[in-house]
DNA sequence: CGGATATTTGACCGATTGGTAAACATTACA
DNA sequence: TGTAATGTTTACCAATCGGTCAAATATCCG
């Protein structure tokens, strides 16, 4: 007798691997564009080109493949910010910070969109990662902060808004697209909004927005 | 024979008015909350305290009382960009924007996220509205930052750019609240978090964050 | 009052939802 | 090659979806 559910077995086949990341690939897609409540199994399986039941026996529900997901792309997303180096240049660091973050937006729209769907409305599904985790990794780069502003290597500052306001900013771009390249406009809603971006962002955090004096 | 629609009536009762009300107070509980497909008629019935059949009885379809609270909500959400005054100083037109697109994430988190959801998940229902007057709006203040600028009255920066970084670091608040709530800890999650961040949102846009030199 | 109009509801509809059962097809491997 | 395990599909299920209908009820106004 068959074991029913492929997830249960220890040693993983290649068509295993193949298929399930196929999946992924697909609920990435569906999850990021529509929200996890907004999304259905058929949708998925149509743009994985398999049958529904066929996606079920490789994840048993749909919250399943949405948990799988979100453990496969959480750790990738806050790599920028474990990199974040306590021992690099401050200006440096925040610089390339920043820099990296909008890459992400523009290279990773749909992991980005994905997270703020489920945080928008309420992170039912990664709370525990938001309370544990991301709060350590955090906690710890904001002392790092803490310590630039102490040695005054930096202008003294808040150290969690900080981070709030570079993560807000960069994912802008991935997040509300449709509506940066609205206002934009068709002419200015090439790729090369992402440069303009940079530019500002780095005037905004390093330079500073206040006119020198004289 | 009744007309079989309240909408269709010229003249709009007393209770037409109130029971709209009712339902479009439940309808932003819950299209807020979930985003638009993620929403049930009958989760905004309960929410509202009425029958199902009886929503529908004032609203047709679910999305024509999607669309009467984004009509409803969307004027009053701009309120702050369209105060924005070319002849008031630019430092404090800029400093009262943010202060005021900061009040309203805090008093205001579920009209936040209700666009939020609709443009995270492509804008289906309101890309006129971003393509039209929110463009032009942007557009117009655009202008008025530029001759800031020109003049030397502030440094010289993109103006688009600038808007979107105002409108992102504040909604941030409302739409990742669950998240910022999560980072700061149950200690730092009093509503004194709205005042931190309005402190440092003003050192950032208004002040600068490079250390002062000598 | 009384009748016209406006409002409310329970029962119901077809379509879609997440998920299952079991027959069928394919693969791996001794 | 044979067979057991793995993989795939068709047909189906109960629950829920957005929405309709007719009958019942409440309100307005002469």
């Amino acid at each position: 007798m068959a074991i029913p559910r492929a997830a249960k077995t220890l040693r993983r086949t290649r068509i295993q691997e193949e298929k399930e990341e196929q999946i992924l690939e697909a609920a990435l897609d569906v999850f990021s564009a529509r929200g996890f409540r907004g999304s259905t199994i058929d949708q998925i399986a149509e743009v994985a080109g398999m049958s529904k039941p066929n996606l079920l026996y490789y994840f048993r529900t749909k919250e399943a493949m949405h948990r799988a997901l979100i453990d496969r792309v959480l750790y990738t997303w806050l790599e920028p910010l474990r990199a974040f180096d306590a021992e690099g240049n401050p200006e440096e660091e925040i610089r390339s910070y920043i820099r990296r973050k909008l890459e992400m937006a523009r290279d990773f729209p749909r992991e980005s969109r994905l997270f703020a769907n489920e945080v928008l409305q309420g992170a039912p599904h990664i709370e525990d990662e938001l309370k544990g985790p991301l709060k350590q990794l955090v906690d710890e780069k904001a002392e790092v902060i803490r310590a630039w502003a102490k040695s005054g290597k930096i202008v003294e500052c808040d150290p969690y808004h900080l981070i709030f306001s570079i993560w807000s900013t960069t994912q802008h771009y991935a997040d509300f697209d449709v509506q940066v390249r609205a206002v934009l406009g068709q002419e200015h809603s090439g790729e090369g909004r992402f440069e303009d971006a940079a530019r500002f962002l780095e005037q905004l955090f390093i330079g500073g927005l206040r006119p020198e004096l004289g």
